[in-house]
DNA sequence: GTTATAGGTGAACAGATGTTCACCTATGAA
DNA sequence: TTCATAGGTGAACATCTGTTCACCTATAAC
């Protein structure tokens, strides 16, 4: 037997999975047949057949909505959080500012490295500051707030009503902040800043 | 009227999200029932009715699993992909190998910055050879198989049976790859070597 | 021709699912 | 006390949804 799918089975696949990576719930197979100029529930009941013969879609009887696209890389999916992402905090802390998002990031929690909270956010990097702890300009940050920053954590700061990114250090028992650019050599005494997130993760994209 | 869910409301919440996290179809009313040990259908939807009136949860009337908790993020989140992440590429080309996938990268395409083809893969980074570009050791790199790599271009290629980063440069009008590290200051002549895909995103967690 | 397969229409049916109603308990405010 | 609200049980009901059957067309294989 064939266990490529035809043309229109193919259809029937991709409708589900854009479903599904839109975040809605899967079809019906009359919401499937509606897409498809499909009129009749049974021909769209045929491809599902079909397809769970060829191994490619799974349906768990009994229960409405449940079919699925079966990918040897769904085994290895994480769930996929939804993380805030500012250009600028303009001040005090990220949390519950939800509504005043430029954008949102979405990434399965095993590849952030942890399991966000509700405080945490994301800032899209400016300036070549950090350059020395290979950060560049463009980046997105993944920041956590409210974990107390130990030595060397590269922190979010509040400096001249601009969120910037700073290496949290200790010198002589006290806290400062430092940018990792050789262009940039001095301490900010970290007291007299608010400091709004943890650096947790990094997100680039490629030029152009 | 109080716009804060009450305990119960809130588990119900948490229940729905959940699922949509896990990326399974939302839950029937007598499936969130069963979760949170409630036996009647119809205190499940005074919860839900609840949910709505406080502007925290929507549901699609005439249509079956069709929960869907609001927020603001909701409405900038853009559609997720999943991508197959290998430790390293023995020979040949990523396609059709997504069996042999060590884990699943999961992350909006507007993050990523293009659409995903059949030909996108991911690796992890082992050592410190393209710290020029400021990729570092532990980082995943996202590919893009088949496009033709221009100057400049970060390209993993097969190097000794091991998928390796280098920068795809030219000299004299011939192709080379060089490594971003003045420890490893060789060219390489980029016609004997299989090139397996070109640099799109990046993926770094903090360590730790 | 015959046969098999993909694709489709239309209808009837059973089970899943949201809606609604009557009724109950507990808690806190007026 | 009385009243409103949160939380719950149980059942009846309408509609959504998957299943199944009879029947049709087109295409390729034999």
């Amino acid at each position: 037997m064939n266990l490529e799918p035809t043309k229109r089975q193919h259809a029937v696949l991709r409708m589900i999975e854009s479903h599904r990576s839109a975040g809605e719930p899967p079809p019906t197979f009359r919401e499937i047949g509606q897409n498809l100029g499909i009129a009749s529930v049974s021909a769209v009941a045929k491809h599902v057949q079909a397809l769970r013969r060829k191994g490619l879609l799974n349906l768990s009887d009994g229960r409405s909505r449940s079919l699925d696209v079966i990918s040897p890389l769904r085994a290895l999916q994480n769930p996929v959080v939804h993380i805030a992402l500012f250009g600028s905090i303009p001040a005090g802390y990220p949390q519950h500012r939800e509504q005043e998002a430029d954008a949102c990031v979405s990434v399965d929690i095993e590849t952030l490295g942890f399991k966000p909270t509700r405080n945490t956010f994301a800032l899209r990097v400016s300036g070549d500051s950090m350059i020395g702890r290979h950060i560049v300009h463009g980046d997105v940050v993944v920041l956590e707030h409210g974990p107390e920053p130990r030595p060397g954590d590269i922190v979010a700061a509040l400096v001249d009503g601009e969120s910037t990114l700073k290496t949290f250090v200790r010198k002589n028992g006290r806290p400062f902040l430092k940018a990792e650019n050789p262009k940039y050599p001095d301490l900010m005494p970290a007291e007299e800043l608010m400091i709004q997130g943890v650096f947790k993760a990094l997100i680039r994209k490629a030029k152009e």
